[in-house]
Parts: C-alpha cells; sequence; structure tokens
DNA sequence: CGGGCCTTTGACTGGTTTCAACTTCTGTGG
DNA sequence: CCACAGAAGTTGAAACCAGTCAAAGGCCCG
C-alpha cells in the first residue's frame, strides 16, 4: 500500500507519478509482526518508518525495567529515533509493531540521495517534521497541564477509536502512569 | 547582530552572501526588553523568531492561572508556537522574553515566500525542526524516565551556567514542579 | 481445556503540592 | 545613595495524587 504515502505527499506537495515511482525505490516495503522490534535499544535507527496500515510505537525500558512509550505512530505518520536517525549513533529506544503492519522502510544514505534527486521533497519532509514539533509542543502542554487522571479522560474523548484498539497496559505506558492506576481511573467513571 | 543567523544557516546548507543578503530582506530585526511579549494567548503567532542574543520562552497558563513554561530558546534557536504558526490560527501560547534579547523574526507569508525564492532554505528548515523533533523526543523521555527531583540535577549538570542565568521560579515552571519544591531540592544538596 | 498474560482490587507509602508566613534580594524614585 | 515596595526565594505543616506490592480474577490463544 504506497498509494498511503503517495496520498499523503499529496498533501504537502505536488509530485507527479512517474517521480513517485522513482521515489519507491529509495524504500523498502516491510511487514511487521505484532510485538516485532524495527530498531532494539544501543542499535542505530538506521532508517525512518512511514506507518502505510497498523501502528507502531516508540518506547525506552528505564531503570526500573518498565517500558515506557514515547509516540506511537498510526497510519500516515513517520517515526524514527531522529536523535539516533540524525547522528547515525546509537539509540537509546526501541521501535516496534503494536499490531500487525505494513511499513515503508527509507535509511539514512537513501533518504539522503532521495533528498538530493527530489528537492521538493525537502519541503515535505520541513512540513511533516513541522508538524511533529507541533505535535510535542501541545503533548508537552498536556503532560504539564492536566493531572494523570484528566490525561487519560481528555485521550479517551479525543481517540476513543485508538483506546479501543490498544491494550491497557500500553496506554498507561504511554500516559505516563501504571496499568494499576490506569484500571482505577476506568472504574471510577463507571459508578 | 543578522551574523549568528547566517552562521547558523551555514553550518547546515550552503549558502552565498548575496542570496543571505536577500534573506535578510524577509526578516525584522526586533529588541525584546526584558518581560516583553512577542505573542500573546489568544492572538496567531504570526512569526517564526530566531534569537540572536537573549533568551525567549514559550509558555502557557494552565487553569489555575499558573505560567507553565515548555521551551526556552536560546540563541540561534528558534520559537515559534508552530500549530498557531502553521495553520495562522489563535494560540494558546505566550512568548515572552526572559532577558533583553535580539530577535529575528519573519511572518508566515514572508517565510513562505522566502521559501520560494531559495528552496534550499527549505533543507535547512528541515533540519531545523528535525532537529527540535528528535529534542523533543528527548525531553519527554526524560519527563518520563526519572523524578522531578532527579530531573533537577540533571538538567543543572547539563547546563549550569543557564541555571545560573535565569530566576529560580522560571526553572521550576520548565521543570514542571513549584518554586518550594526546588528550594527544598536546591537545598538538600548544601547540606 | 489450560497457561500465561492482562486487568482489577485494596492497603500502604512517599514524592510533590498547597498554603501561609517569613526573609532576602532588586530596582526605582526621591 | 538611601529607602522602600514588590518580587523572588525559603521554611514548615498538612493534604493528596499516584506508585508499589501482592494477590485474585478474567480472558485470549494455543
Amino acid at each position: 500500500m504506497s498509494q498511503n504515502l503517495k496520498n499523503h505527499i499529496q498533501k504537502f506537495v505536488d509530485i507527479g507519478d512517474q517521480d513517485f515511482v522513482k521515489i519507491l525505490t529509495y524504500f523498502t516495503v516491510t511487514d511487521a509482526a505484532k510485538k516485532q522490534n524495527l530498531l532494539v535499544e544501543a542499535n542505530t535507527c538506521k532508517s525512518n518508518y512511514f506507518v502505510s496500515t497498523g501502528c507502531l510505537r516508540l518506547f525506552f525500558i528505564n531503570e526500573k525495567g518498565v517500558e515506557q512509550t514515547i509516540q506511537f505512530a498510526l497510519e500516515n505518520w513517520w517515526l524514527a529515533d531522529y536523535t539516533s536517525f540524525s547522528s547515525q549513533k546509537p539509540s537509546d529506544f526501541y521501535i516496534q509493531a503494536v499490531e500487525r503492519s505494513e511499513v515503508l522502510a527509507i535509511d539514512f544514505s537513501s533518504h539522503e540521495k532521495m533528498l538530493q534527486e527530489f528537492p521538493k521533497m525537502e519541503r515535505y519532509f520541513r512540513l511533516v517534521h513541522q508538524r511533529a514539533h507541533a505535535a510535542s509542543q501541545f503533548r508537552i502542554k498536556s503532560l504539564y497541564s492536566v493531572s494523570r487522571e484528566e490525561l487519560y479522560h481528555q485521550f479517551n474523548k479525543r481517540y476513543p477509536e485508538f483506546v479501543q484498539r490498544i491494550p491497557q497496559y500500553l496506554l498507561a505506558s504511554f500516559l505516563g502512569f501504571t496499568p494499576e492506576y490506569l484500571s482505577e481511573i476506568r472504574n471510577k467513571r463507571i459508578s
């Protein structure tokens, strides 16, 4: 399903069919099974990943051995550890498929070559990162402005289908609290 | 001091002197007094700001009326509310000078025109946002992995000169806790 | 049908906030 | 250059949000 990528690019820049076919040659199509890792801590984040279908997550393991999810990437989102990807140095993170996912991967040097051949794509990625940067600002605002409980309710209201789709312990890991506490919050509402 | 901007751009892309002079015409040089607001909540974030000298901060006021700082921008950092800037819709944030600062501002339509005239600058801004995105990932990781107290010690170790430079209540607001608690943490160390 | 993973429940703990009072610093006008 | 007012920093007591630990129940998948 490279069609998703094409549509996504065309939301931001004009790109012809032939050009898109050439651009695609820089990518590798990967099918990731549920829980399969695309990146493991201490390895380099070799590729930038575009999610065609499914869902990936970026997480790390804290000093207590608990997985903490930094980001989810649903259809049409890009995901990478950009610190590691930019520098091509070892990462502190894991990237894992939450469910069976189809992913378009582009490694660092292909990325650079692709941008050289198609400078228009600089604009595309500028806009993608600008959006991601905006999303991070919003995320940090949320983390600071509301209690954990409120955070859950807001997230639940904003992404109800997604909350249904993922297991609770992953949601807890993303919202920054324990599964036990999430359970407690949910049962408050019912009563 | 537009020299700072020139140096910064040249770290990422090759740009000639004449081109830079033309690029500069899209900017407005602003001198911001300490505590002066460049953006106020409910207004649109009209410009993207490059800090030549001094320090800006991005913050919002939470429902309790407390200012929460999302980001600081020191020399050679860009700052804007990118949600508001991209959409040119009202912002939830304030941008304020922490100290007297010299700022290069470029408004949204100048930004677009400049990028049209100098497509190379798409690459520059792509890299700037990619770095910022990487920094946000790291920031969120920090917020999740360590206690507030540890957060302070890490920050203090990493940016000692900056901790000296800004008032404590701003640091507390950035690290996500109260000035009282920061005071307590600091005095633990001394004894 | 069974085992392991996920979720729930409850008691206890502690890091952090809140509030209020006090002290110290800073800068501005007389 | 001093005085003073407001801002910033400190201290301590009480309250609370959320974590930890442990044990039991539910549910998915082999």
